[in-house]
DNA sequence: TCTGGGGTCCTAGGACCC
DNA sequence: TCTGGGGTCCTAGGACCC
C-alpha cells in the first residue's frame, strides 16, 4: 500500500516576496491581484489581522494603513520560477519514487510502501523535504501524511494551521488503530475545510447536518451520491481510509486549455484597443504554448462589458502555435462580435483541443483561405519565426521583439495620459529577479 | 393492437481547485 | 469609486445518427 504526502508552500506568494527582501520577513504582507484590487495572498502576520482572502483592497484599506501593511502587486514571473525550484528540490531528494505538481504551491509525493516504511521513518523524511526545500529555495512548507490523498490534503492542514510542519495520519500498520486516530482526527474537522467541498456543498452538507468530516464519513452513501455525484462518493472512500484516488502521471498533467485575460485598468469602448489588448493576450498565451510544446486546434475570445458577456470560437484549419497566425484569428472573431457604445472592462482569449507540436497532424485537404496544400516547410518557417522571438526575449529580456499587433500605436495622446488604458495598473510590482537580467539584485 | 435501442457530439451550467 | 486569473471535471439536455 502506498503513501502520500502533500507539501504545500506556506503563505507562497508572501513568502516569495520575503526571499529577496528579508526584511519583511516580521512584517505583515499581502499579494495583489490584477488592478491591485483584491487580496490573493497574505502572510501570517496579515492573517492575524483578520484580513481575508479574495478581499477587495478597498475593503480593508483602514487594516492595511492602520497596520503598515507592506502591499506587493502579484509577480508571477518570480512566484513560477520559485515554484519550479521548489519541485526541482523535492524531486531529486533520495525516498521520492513520484511527485505529481497539483499547482504553483502545492505537490503530491509518493512515499514508498508502508510494509517496507514505518511512521517514523516517513515523518523523518518528511523533516528532511522540509529542511531541504527551505535551505535551497527559501521557502517554508508545510508538509501532510495518509493512506488517501484527501487525507493528506486534511494532515496538511492540520500541520499548517498548528505550525508543526509536518504531520501524519499514517501512524500504524495496525489499520483498525489507525482508523480510531483518524476519526478522532476528523471529528473535529470542519466538512467545508475539506478538499473538494465547496461553499456550495458546505452549505447543503451543513443543513442536513452533516458539519465535520466525521459526519461526511458516516453519512449515507446513496444521498451523498445524489447530493454530491460522483465526488462525494470518492470523497467518502478516501475519508473512510481507502484510496481511490492516484498520483497523476506526466501524461495526465497534459494541458487541456491554455488561456490569458485581463480586466481593464480602465473601461475601453474603441475597437483599436480591443485589438492591441487581445493581440497581447494571444501572444501572452501563445508563448505559454510554445513553451510547453504545444498547439492549439481551437480558439476562443470573449469580451465582457456590465450589459453583455460575449464569446465566439472558431476551429483552425491546421494546429498552431504561431504568434502572428493566432493574433490575427482572434481580430477576426473580435470583429465578428465587436459592438461599439459598449465599456468592456475584461477580454480574454482561451486555446483548447491542445496537440503537442512534434505530433502535428497535416491536413490531407487545401486551406479553404489560401487553396494550397499546406506544407511543412511553411509551418516550420513559421514556428522558426516564433521561436526565435522566444530566444530573443528569454535571452536578452522580457519585451526586446514583441509582434506590431500588441503594440499601441493608433491612440492619438491626446485622449489619456497614457496610451495603453486597457493595461492593469500595477503600483507595487517587486522586480522579476530571477528571470530578467535587468532586474538582477545587486549586493553591495 | 402495436411505436426501440444504442450511440455521438455539442453546449451550457454548475461545482470545485489554487 | 474601487471586487483576479487560470484551470478541471461532471451532468443534463438537445440534435442528430443508424
Amino acid at each position: 500500500m502506498k503513501i502520500f504526502a502533500l507539501l504545500d508552500c506556506n503563505n507562497f506568494y508572501a513568502s516569495c516576496e520575503r526571499v529577496f527582501e528579508p526584511r519583511l520577513l516580521s512584517r505583515p504582507v499581502v499579494v495583489l491581484s490584477n488592478n491591485d484590487g483584491c487580496i490573493i495572498a497574505r502572510s501570517n502576520e496579515a492573517k492575524a489581522l483578520g484580513i481575508k482572502m479574495g478581499e477587495p483592497v478597498f475593503m480593508c484599506q483602514h487594516i492595511l494603513d492602520k497596520h503598515q501593511v507592506v502591499k506587493r502587486s502579484a509577480n508571477f514571473a518570480l512566484y513560477g520560477d520559485l515554484s519550479d525550484r521548489v519541485m526541482t528540490v523535492i524531486s531529486e531528494i533520495l525516498g521520492v519514487p513520484a511527485v505529481e505538481v497539483y499547482s504553483i504551491d502545492e505537490a503530491f509525493l509518493e512515499l514508498g510502501d508502508s510494509r517496507f516504511s514505518s511512521p517514523a521513518e516517513l515523518n523523518y523524511l518528511a523533516r528532511d523535504i522540509q529542511f531541504q526545500v527551505e535551505r535551497q529555495v527559501g521557502i517554508p512548507v508545510s508538509i501532510g501524511i495518509a493512506r488517501t490523498k484527501v487525507l493528506a490534503k486534511v494532515a496538511n492542514k492540520i500541520a499548517k494551521t498548528n505550525r508543526l510542519g509536518v504531520f501524519s495520519l499514517y501512524s500504524s500498520q495496525d489499520l483498525i488503530e489507525e482508523n480510531l486516530r483518524i476519526d478522532s482526527v476528523l471529528a473535529s474537522f470542519s466538512v467545508g475545510d475539506i478538499w473538494g467541498v465547496g461553499y456550495r456543498y458546505a452549505k447543503t452538507l451543513m443543513a442536513n447536518g452533516i458539519h465535520t468530516a466525521l459526519d461526511l464519513k458516516r453519512a449515507n452513501h446513496a444521498w451523498i451520491r445524489e447530493k454530491l455525484k460522483i465526488h462525494g462518493a470518492r470523497l467518502q472512500s478516501e475519508l473512510a481510509n481507502m484510496p481511490c484516488l492516484e498520483l497523476a502521471s506526466p501524461e495526465d498533467k497534459l494541458r487541456k486549455s491554455i488561456s490569458c485575460s485581463r480586466s481593464f485598468g480602465d473601461r475601453v469602448s474603441e475597437l483599436s484597443t480591443l485589438e492591441t489588448a487581445l493581440a497581447n493576450f494571444t501572444a501572452s498565451a501563445a508563448s505559454k504554448l510554445r513553451s510547453q510544446k504545444l498547439s492549439t486546434s481551437e480558439l476562443r475570445i470573449f469580451l465582457s462589458s456590465m450589459e453583455r458577456y460575449d464569446t465566439l470560437s472558431t476551429r483552425l484549419f491546421q494546429a498552431s502555435s504561431s504568434s502572428s497566425e493566432l493574433i490575427g484569428v482572434a481580430h477576426d472573431l473580435l470583429y465578428k462580435i465587436y459592438q461599439a457604445n459598449y465599456r468592456y472592462k475584461k477580454a480574454g482569449v482561451i486555446f483548447s483541443d491542445l496537440v503537442l507540436a512534434d505530433s502535428l497532424q497535416l491536413s490531407f485537404l487545401k486551406s479553404p483561405e489560401t487553396a494550397v496544400l499546406p506544407e511543412i516547410h511553411t509551418l516550420k518557417k513559421q514556428q522558426t519565426i516564433s521561436d526565435l522571438v522566444d530566444r530573443l526575449n528569454s535571452k536578452i529580456g522580457v519585451n526586446t521583439i514583441s509582434w506590431a499587433a500588441t503594440l499601441d500605436t493608433k491612440s492619438s495622446s491626446a485622449d489619456s495620459p497614457s496610451s495603453e488604458r486597457w493595461r492593469a495598473s500595477k503600483n507595487h510590482c517587486s522586480p522579476a529577479y530571477t528571470t530578467d537580467w535587468r532586474s538582477l539584485p545587486n549586493i553591495s
